[in-house]
RNA sequence: GGUCCCGUGGUGUAGCGGUUAACAUGCCUGCCUGUCACGCAGGAGAUCGCGGGUUCGAUUCCCGUCGGGACCGCCA
């Protein structure tokens, strides 16, 4: 099967040329006795006409011709004439005149059309995942992500990166996401776990000698889906020794200019900000801040021990926090109504309510203004940094409950308000992060990061101490809000290394049995290291612009884990179970 | 585990306690030599996701269930 050109390319160039051209029949105009039809390959659309005077037979044929028919021609690239130009296509200026059709495959009416715009259920679109595919912005989507990781490789192999495969099938470790299991088929009543990451490998790589690892690994977790969380998923994963944070980070903003540069044509400016974890919650309530816009987080804390207003003095009496964002011009747009609204959707992150005023010219009108009569009201206004006409949101609960709601908010407003420049693609380095999270709950730390990071040198004393207040050498990368990935500094002594898993509550016996092999490995001269791993999925979409995950991944799943397409998972014989020693407890007799 | 939204010809939507279930598009047939959202004329196509309940009567109201989506919890 030959072809001498495909369908995008074609050009002024080749006017007069013979060609062979093979594609789908993207549409098809039939004018009796002269046929229009729009070929469309992965390069793009071109027009080829069917007229007798070309041919009488290839005419005869075309009638026949659906969308989506598969097609080879043969033809004459002409110019069109200045009125038969179309400017909204890329090959508008030239049509191929055909003499020779031949139809390589009839197709189905399509269940939907194939074009960028579509309102399609996306169901529909994955159970026919191989249609959708072919739409055009599909395909630059996963272009896109081809590209990506070309220069990934082309600049972690230049750098001297090795390019290391590690296990799908592995051992289950607590803590983390739920485990994909395998049930191990020679070993009765044992099961691999498919991994979340490969973190331990990679270590292990460093122990090696391998100095500088990578790979484009797919990890799994077992977790309820999001729009931007996939059951399986991709990590562009990196390792190396003898590298110090700034040397990692450096590294990595360079490879992000890079891809930039590659993929968008954008020059990046590095080095990217860094901003505290503390920081990063104080003024934007999100340990992934979208920087592309204002509206922080006022903090409200002497006000409100001043104030009249109960709710907010006994927030900061209990150990809590009163902060406030102040949405500007928003007081006309919102009726009591809507702030209603806001209220709930406050509550869905945890705020027992959602205080309200509006700022006008003498002052703050609502249902707590009585509390900021006069001065309090200006000194109001002005913590607030507001002006007449602008709406204010208070939040007073504990410190996590404000960040988590005010956070969420401000993005909802970020969105609704337009206050965000899409054009704009703003990394972050957030850093000095905490070591461990504290559940109330459980009574027992919880490793922020995972519990294999290196505390900052001038809090490893407080280990033992004050867990609560040891800083971590860890790193997020943060793009547009989003977090692209994360990284550490590493413990590489069994001794600091053991103390952290008892610190986070494993006993002796427990940290030899899950992790005894990383313990003595550390025995053995191993290197000082650290790494990063950033979600390429994530990536990709942010920088194709879509909204969700499953449009970056070929054969995604749906919310609820399943692929529509190969109605996976499914139920498998009794004698596959019984292989593998497994029963399955049915919901009615557990 | 929880909250919310959606499910009606192939597709996207409208609709209503009693309808001939509407519209657009797609599909089929005929006509048409410069279309590109081609045009014109005609036609076919729906057990209103599934099960139960209320009712004289349910696509419509209620409950359940299945499927899809968004979010909270969860995701070291």
């Amino acid at each position: 099967m030959k072809r001498t050109h495909t369908c995008g390319t074609i050009t002024k160039e080749e006017i007069s040329q013979q060609v062979e051209l093979i594609g789908w029949v993207q549409k098809r105009r039939d004018l009796g006795g002269l046929i229009f039809v729009d070929m469309r390959d992965r390069t793009g659309i071109v027009q080829v006409v069917f007229n007798p005077d070309f041919s009488q037979e290839a005419i005869q044929k075309a009638d026949k011709l659906r969308s989506e028919f598969l097609i080879s021609v043969k033809g004459t690239v002409v110019a069109r004439d200045e009125k038969q130009v179309n400017t909204s296509m890329k090959t508008g200026e030239i049509e191929v005149q055909v003499n020779e059709l031949t139809v390589i495959n009839e197709s189905k009416t399509p269940p939907f059309a194939i074009e960028n715009q579509t309102d399609v259920n996306e169901d529909l679109r994955l159970k026919h995942r191989y249609l959708d595919l072919r739409r055009p912005v599909m395909y630059d989507t996963f272009k896109m992500r081809s590209d990506i990781t070309k220069t990934v490789r082309n600049f972690l192999a230049d750098e001297g990166f090795l390019e290391v495969e590690t296990p799908i099938l592995t051992k289950s470790t607590p803590e983390g996401a739920r485990d994909y299991l395998v049930p191990s088929r020679v070993h009765e009543g044992e099961f691999y776990a498919l991994p979340q990451s490969p973190q331990l490998f990679k270590q292990m790589l460093m122990v090696s000698g391998f100095e500088r690892y990578f790979q484009i690994a797919r990890c799994f977790r077992d977790e309820d889906l999001r729009a931007d969380r996939q059951p399986e998923f991709t990590q562009i994963d990196m390792e190396m020794s003898f590298m110090s944070m700034d040397e990692i980070i450096e590294l990595n903003e360079r490879l992000m200019k890079q891809v930039m540069k590659d993929v968008k044509g954008i020059d990046v400016q590095t080095p990217f900000p860094r901003m505290d974890y503390q920081e990063a919650m104080a003024r934007f309530g999100s340990d992934k801040p979208d920087v592309r816009f204002g509206l922080e987080l006022q903090d409200l804390q002497t006000i409100a021990e001043t104030s009249d207003f109960g709710v907010f003095k006994n927030a900061v009496a209990n150990g809590g926090q009163v902060k406030g964002i102040a949405v500007k011009g928003a007081a006309a747009d919102y009726s009591r109504k809507d702030i209603d609204a806001l209220g709930e959707f406050a509550g869905r992150y945890g705020a027992k309510g959602l205080a309200w005023l509006k700022v006008e010219e003498d002052g703050v009108k609502g249902p707590i203004a009585k509390f900021f009569p006069e001065q309090k009201g200006e000194e109001l206004i002005a913590a607030m940094q507001a002006e007449p006409g602008d709406l204010l949101l208070f939040v007073a609960d504990q410190p996590a409950v404000v960040a988590d709601a005010l956070g969420a908010l401000r993005m909802k407003f970020g969105k609704e308000r337009n206050l965000i420049d899409e054009s704009k693609f703003a990394f972050l380095w957030v850093v000095n992060w905490p070591l461990f999270e504290y559940d109330g709950e459980l009574g027992r730390y919880f490793a922020a990061h995972h519990p294999f990071t290196r505390p900052a040198d001038e809090d490893a004393a407080l280990l033992d101490t004050d867990p609560a207040n040891v800083r971590a050498q860890a790193y997020d990368l943060v793009l547009n809000g989003f977090e692209l990935g994360g990284g550490s500094l590493r413990i590489y002594e069994r001794e600091m290394q053991e103390k952290m898993f008892r610190t986070l509550g494993f006993s002796d016996e427990e940290a030899k049995e899950q992790f005894g092999f990383l313990l003595e490995a550390f025995e053995y001269g191993t290197p000082p290291h650290g790494g990063v791993a950033f979600g390429l999925d994530r990536l990709v979409m942010l920088l194709a612009g879509r909204t969700n995950l499953r449009d970056t991944i070929a054969f995604p799943k749906t919310a609820s884990a399943s692929c529509v397409l190969t109605d996976a998972p499914s139920p498998v014989a009794e004698n596959q179970l019984k292989d593998l020693h497994v029963a399955v407890l049915s919901q009615n007799n557990q």
